[in-house]
RNA sequence: GUUCCCAUCGUCUAGGGGCCUAGGACACCUCCCUUUCACGGAGGAUACAGGGGUUCAAAUCCCCUUGGGAACGCCA
């Protein structure tokens, strides 16, 4: 097999660079990945990024940045380091193929397909109020049957015009066969004359979108289901053009917990804000999978090649998804389980160096600490609280020991603790050393129960409840328990 | 308002005419483990939006109603 081969499947994810990398869009470029790689296909990662006031390349970069932290490779498009295109069909940003663009809107007006509309702001809104009763958004433009000569001359006279997608005789309906939600039908009144060129000349999206579509040879288009009556519009386009259209599936929405579509406004949920609350990538990934598709064992989690493997648009599920954090901690808290030790040690490091916690280079030490924490983790973030008690730094009596503190055999237990730690021969204790010790300091005080546990782990980690002892104490040197038992002491 | 899309536990879902007294997962509740918290284990409660058809048989097919969502830009 030819890798141009004309049966070759290419997608493609489209983003604009106007803000940052959402769940939602980052569950589109998944879908597409995933379609992509087990049909053998291409991948292509194209900039939409004609709307010059809001497009701006600190955003593009952060896309891109956030696309190859989720490890979505492309193999076409931007590069993720240089931003330069790369591939056969560019450019690949928009803004670079505007003479494309220009070439086949002319086309549309010498045949009559598009015209030249010279309505203003203020007209256009007044068309509105007065159609708004009867439910008619759509501009009636009287410009639409000038001939394009009048046109030409309208604009050498010196007024602005925009190009408008002339939508009076077409057909009365339109069937969209889509990929996710069969048969859909548009009647062709649906939309107005809309703007395929903008005064200035800068093309829209639209329009762009069937331009590129094309020429880039994509075969299939997997977007949000807000796109459907775009859908309509790029149909109108293709038709115009006498192109072919692709393949278009659309996949639901994700919904915040109000069931209204995930907005940017409304704080969506950005994927550069999950990798710095410490989520892992392939969690994401495989949490905003599940969220409108589903594996047909039902297996829940799967790692991306598992994901290609299986992957089906057939299982692709038409009504919307809520987003929800507590299952998506949870699944998380199992890629996190998933990971080896000496990963997720490298992972955990910025959480723990930004509260400058000090902890043991050793690496036995540090396999056999996650080992025991591993199961509490949820998130990277949650190493700082399960790792404090460790640092000796951050060692104190905290309020909530008080009352622990004052009971009456506090004193005694505290005494006997410290005693036996000083006397211990080595640098750490063992897990049997410390219950043996445990024992000695029950026998010798009487003390038992939470008298004698809880002043322990005051002892130990400042506070009466935590995890527990015989996890913690081998995990701590013999001077630092030495110097916390006498710190707690000294409070009694 | 108009058009389009959607409709199974609180949430994500399985299901595609008989296998469904509807299965799984997260969350929740109870118990066990644990001389704390958590982890783990065992159980439990909870859903086919409503109404009409079609059929011997409907969660599954059709229609209507209702509810939710989206779109109606010189944004993408």
């Amino acid at each position: 097999m030819t890798s141009q081969n004309s049966s070759e499947v290419r997608v493609r994810f489209a983003p604009s660079p106007t803000g940052y990398l959402h769940v939602g869009g980052a569950r589109t470029a998944l879908y597409n990945y995933l379609f992509a790689k087990k049909n053998g296909g291409k991948f292509i990662l194209r900039i939409e990024d004609t709307d010059e006031a809001r497009s701006t390349e600190e955003s593009l970069r952060g896309v891109v940045d956030d696309l190859a932290w989720l490890g979505l490779k492309w193999d076409e498009g931007v590069d993720p380091v240089t931003l330069k295109d790369f591939g056969p069909y560019g450019p690949y940003r928009q803004s670079e193929r505007l003479e494309i663009y220009k070439k086949y809107a002319e086309q549309l007006l010498k045949d009559g397909k598009a015209y030249y509309c010279f309505l203003t702001d203020a007209e256009i809104e007044k068309q509105r109020e007065e159609n708004k009763a009867a439910g008619n958004f759509h501009v009636n433009s009287p410009y639409q049957d000038w001939s394009l000569d009048k046109a030409l001359e309208h604009i050498k006279a010196g007024n602005s015009a925009v190009v408008r997608f002339k939508t009076k005789g077409l057909q009365k309906d339109y069937i969209l066969h889509d990929l996710v939600r069969g048969e859909v039908k548009f009647p062709s009144d649906m939309v107005g004359d809309f703007v395929l060129l903008r005064s200035g000349g800068m093309p829209v999206y639209n329009f762009c979108c069937v331009v590129d579509d094309y020429l880039m040879k994509m075969t299939h288009i997997f977007r949000a289901e807000e796109h459907l009556p775009n859908t309509l519009r790029q149909l109108m386009i293709y038709q115009g053009l006498g192109w072919a259209a692709p393949q278009f599936g659309h996949i639901s929405l994700i919904l915040d917990e109000d069931r209204q579509k995930l907005s940017k406004r409304k704080g969506a949920v950005a994927c550069g804000i999950l990798k710095q609350e410490g989520y892992l990538n392939s969690a994401v990934l495989n949490y905003i999978a599940l969220l409108g598709w589903s594996h047909p064992e039902e297996k829940e989690i799967l790692s991306v090649d598992e994901m290609i493997k299986a992957f089906d648009i057939s299982r692709l599920n038409p009504s919307g998804a809520i987003f929800d954090r507590v299952k998506f901690k949870w699944m998380n808290s199992m890629h996190l389980r998933a990971l080896p030790n000496t990963e997720l040690w490298q992972a955990i490091q910025p959480y723990l160096a930004k509260e400058n916690m000090q902890l043991p280079q050793d690496p036995t030490w540090q396999d056999k600490s996650l080992n025991l924490f591993k199961p509490y983790m949820e998130i990277l973030a949650d190493a700082v609280e399960l790792y404090r008690p460790l640092d000796d730094k951050s060692y104190a009596i905290l309020p909530e020991a008080d009352e622990t503190l004052k009971w009456e055999p506090t004193k005694a237990v505290l005494t006997a603790w410290s005693d036996l730690v000083k006397a211990h021969p080595g640098d750490y204790m063992s897990e049997e050393e410390f219950l043996k010790y445990q024992d000695e300091v029950k026998n010798k005080t009487g003390a038992k129960g939470k008298n004698l546990f809880m002043p322990i782990r005051v002892a130990v980690i400042g506070k009466p409840h935590g995890a527990e002892l015989k996890i913690l104490v081998p995990l701590l040197k013999k001077s630092s328990l030495v110097a916390r038992a006498e710190q707690a002491l000294s409070k009694t």
